[in-house]
DNA sequence: AGGGAATATTCCTGTCAAGGAATATTCAAG
DNA sequence: CTTGAATATTCCTTGACAGGAATATTCCCT
């Protein structure tokens, strides 16, 4: 897992950016009116969302369309499933204990 | 989603203690040995973890034992959902759309 | 060609984080 | 109660990074 997507994600205004880009497509414009930046830092934060690639941009005329890129966020999703391993074994071993004791239970009951 | 947590995360030497921590607790000393840190560094890392409750600790006489939480991860993981949820459409859509110039070509043979 | 809109870049400044080195703290054992 | 092991904390220095303000760049339109 490369720690440059946890280090841009890192940044609140770069979060943000990240869970606007969700719904398609955004100008640099629309995207600092939508999080109240200003264009600079806009275009600042988008920078290293480009260098991270969590995003791309498509340049049409006067504009920078940015767009989000998945494959940092599939990376996170593969590191994170050792850690779903764990707690679905837990789930698993509270399950079949939970089971176990209902058994018992009912044993106890036809006693 | 807390950005605490990427923050975290986004540090290589505290990215590879959770990673180490995954196959069970351990002593800062531990961590520094394995890591190759020295144990200032070790210990000024886990209190950042410690800050983030990626990690516990239990004070057993000399030593603590660090042992990894899952809440944060979880939590990443929840978070990545709505971003799984693109990927997955897409993966249908190309899936749908295969199934599609499939059973065109078989009507064109069928010709 | 010139003006204005959209965006990027630069410079400056303050803040924060990380490593190194040294020191403080806590505990068990003799 | 002293010593040594394990750990935490402090101080210092250095480098990275974020925001503000100003400026540069690129493009369309007339």
């Amino acid at each position: 897992m490369d720690t440059t997507t946890f280090s841009a994600l890192s940044e609140p205004n770069r979060l943000r950016i990240v869970e606007l880009l969700i719904h398609g497509p955004l100008t640099v414009g629309d995207i600092a009116d939508n999080l109240e930046l200003r264009q600079p830092q806009a275009s600042k934060h988008l920078r290293v969302l480009l260098k991270a690639e969590l995003v791309e941009v498509e340049a049409v005329a006067n504009r920078r369309n940015y767009k989000l890129r998945l494959e940092p966020l599939q990376a996170m999703d593969h590191w994170l499933e050792a850690y779903r391993n764990i707690w679905n074994d837990r789930f698993n071993n509270l399950d079949i204990y939970l089971q176990k004791l209902q058994s018992e239970n009912k044993e106890n009951n036809d006693n």
